[in-house]
DNA sequence: CTACTTCCTTGATTTTCGTTAGGTCCTTTT
DNA sequence: AAAAGGACCTAACGAAAATCAAGGAAGTAG
């Protein structure tokens, strides 16, 4: 189910980054071939190696980019919440999405054509570095994860995610995993049941999860142990 | 080293895929801000951190961009070559560079201050969309790394690489490592040991190392490797 | 030719992690 | 209330890969 972006709506939208920076007109502009899209939990939002036709951004709920082998193996290559823009690196390929989107909660996405897209650029060049500071956060994102996943222990990975969660500068604090764990763990790379261990590992640097609520006694701990090097973890007694 | 770029050379720039597509002027009003620079081997061309003032373009060379973790340790985030952007996503951000880059053989790397570039976008925003594309294929390359990371066992990854380095579609073929094995293995996510071992298990699908130099007996056996299941490759034969 | 460095390989050991299987707890359904 | 299903945890095993340590090959300088 799809319906158009309404005016009074887009002084609400100019919250999302993308379209924070840009001018009043040129936010209209984007926003005029827009349309909104309610997606249920498990909902496909665009398939792997379909024509890339539009790029997104999530109003409402959670959403997760994964590439699927041949053989069913999947690898999630982001998950995205309010505010974030997703696909968007496929727009301007002119070719195919290089990996699926789909709805893990469910969700309101914005969605938003690659023709109108180019139109809206022609229209106002403002909205091309916009979007040029978007894709840069994405690839700064990646690399992070790139390094997280070659440097980082699986305990340490899930201390970062649990960090990048929390609101508190410091001291305890208590935070609801925004979604269910097998997500999680394919997100940080690991199987669930690795993740598991990786919770009981954290136990002993004051990480409590019960459900899906997860309590961190000393969110400054928890930093020390992302930032200590791979080989002082694992011969670390903490094991 | 650097120099400016004297106008006999912009025609033979427009090989480079972000230069290509855009027009002689354009093409020329962005090299105008451009400088040439010699590093030799094992030379920083910008560190992690440091303010983000310039990306660049490969002329000659291999340039490798990694992270340094507080601690020492090292993720190689990505190597490039001849006619390759590096660090374009950070001239959007305003801010540092993520990662820092070094040259791994002596290059010639091409310096665009963003400064300029955004002065060139100013003046034709069709350099808005070159640059997009390039961020675009950027991000996707980065999928795929990531993809290769979670999914596939170290001797698919090696083998992806070598795939890629070979320019035959099928047959043997005989290429040269372009850099040290130790750099191989980092681009990987891999040790050095690891590297050898995944060269040793290659040898029963027809992978001959010596040296440098690499030979292929069949390029399409070790494509089958690559897109095979990774619980396939576990409990093979040709361990 | 020999000593030295650098790069690479090999072997033995340990750790991590995927796999499989079985179990608990909780929610939903009948 | 009992049954069924799902999400999650635990345990045991094996494969992959890191670590530690040692040895070999190639290039360079003396």
């Amino acid at each position: 189910m799809s319906t158009t972006i309404v005016s009074s709506e887009v002084e609400k939208l100019a919250e999302i980054p993308l379209l924070k920076r840009l001018s009043t007109e040129a936010r209209e502009q984007l926003l005029r071939g827009a349309t909104k899209k309610s997606v249920s939990r498990g909902e496909m939002i665009f398939f792997q190696d379909d024509e890339a036709d539009a790029f997104f951004i999530v109003l409402e709920g959670w959403v997760k980019v994964f590439r699927a082998t041949s053989s069913g193996d999947e690898a999630v290559v982001g998950v995205f919440t309010r505010g974030q823009t997703f696909a968007e690196g496929a727009a301007f390929t002119n070719s195919n999405y290089p990996a699926s989107g789909e709805a893990v909660t469910d969700s309101v996405v914005l969605c938003i054509p690659v023709a109108h897209l180019a139109n809206s650029i022609a229209a106002d060049p403002n909205i091309a570095l916009a979007m040029m500071s978007s894709l840069s956060m994405h690839l700064h994102q990646l690399v992070l994860q790139i390094e997280g996943l070659k440097t980082h222990t699986g305990a340490q990975r899930v201390a970062e995610f649990l960090l990048n969660l929390s609101t508190e500068p410091a001291g305890s604090c208590t935070l609801v995993l925004p979604y269910d764990k097998a997500l999680i763990a394919g997100r940080l790379g690991m199987k669930p049941e690795s993740l598991s261990r990786a919770f009981q590992k954290l136990k002993s640097y004051g990480v409590e999860v019960k459900q899906n609520r997860a309590i961190i006694s000393n969110v400054q701990v928890l930093r020390t142990l992302v930032e200590q090097e791979r080989t002082v973890v694992m011969h670390s007694s903490h094991g």
